[in-house]
DNA sequence: GGAAATGGGACTGGTTTGGTCCTATTTAAG
DNA sequence: CTTAAATAGGACCAAACCAGTCCCATTTCC
């Protein structure tokens, strides 16, 4: 289905509700909460955007995550390649040779760069921000908290 | 890894190799070795690409494929559509409400459009001919016929 | 020192996918 | 008319992959 991880799309909905409170620290479990998701899963995926440094982690007790750019400075690539790896359309790796066992029959060698580039190019230009429908009205947030 | 089927690649590969002699009729078992893919796979993968009507199958002996319009019009879309199925990147389909168990509370809802069409505009934009590094020498085809 | 949080990674069940094979159908050749 | 060669279609199985959970170490505030 050429899908992009399960993990991708939590951790733009987790981005999602952090940019509605930007500067303020805010925990795992909290946005767990907030979010809806299972709180498990919410701290895997913050842990991945740490190290991919897209938000910043605090330790220890009132500890919690930041955004370490505003939303819209947030490029959906980082994501995705935070998750799902270098976006890279086939098994037969960019420039690497000697992987693909019909490498000296194929016809196709390495031609799928350009592909990868062009759509290397098409998500660079979107942001975080414009997936998130860029804030909820905070009525609407409570809304769903009530919701659950 | 944001890969799309193995399957498409071969598809490329087998569709490069026709486009060297776009108007002969080529059986399965003729393609997969001048390819020098395994047989079953080259067949499975013809199977798919005359159900999406890219290539045209003729039955019988003396059978065979048939590219059913030259190789660069065919577009990239096509063949990844035929076996990889309908461009979106998300488990939440196009407009699709009722499949995604948190979308009351999610901001993203049916946002991830944008992202999909903009990568099945660059997809469109690519056309198979422009991969397949259009037509090896036939020196060189020979040189690969000899290699085996 | 204890509680609360992140950091990092191991483990596992479920899903998907690639690859193979089998059978039916069609058509040309002998 | 029979046989052979090919496509059409689908069933099947093993392997790879992924999501989700859990566990333990580390850090920091109270
Ligand atoms: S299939 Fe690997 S190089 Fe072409
Ligand atoms: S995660 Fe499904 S609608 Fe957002």
């Amino acid at each position: 289905m050429l899908r992009l991880s399960r993990l991708t799309d939590y951790a733009v909905v987790v981005l999602a509700r952090m940019g509605e409170e930007a500067t303020a620290l805010q925990s795992a479990p909290g946005l767990a909460h907030r979010t809806g998701l299972p709180e498990p899963t919410v701290a895997k995926v913050l842990k991945t955007l740490a190290q991919a440094g897209v938000v910043e982690g605090l330790r220890g007790a009132r500890g919690g995550y930041r955004l370490s750019k505003p939303l819209p400075e947030i490029k959906l690539t980082e994501v995705i390649v935070a998750f799902d790896g270098p976006i890279a359309l086939t098994a037969c790796v960019d420039g690497g040779s000697g992987l693909c066992e019909s490498e000296h029959l194929c016809p196709v060698r390495g031609r799928w760069d350009p592909v990868n580039t062009a759509i290397r190019d098409a998500l660079e230009k979107i942001s975080v921000a414009e997936l998130a429908g860029h804030a909820l009205s905070p009525a609407e947030a409570d809304f769903r908290l009530a919701a659950e």
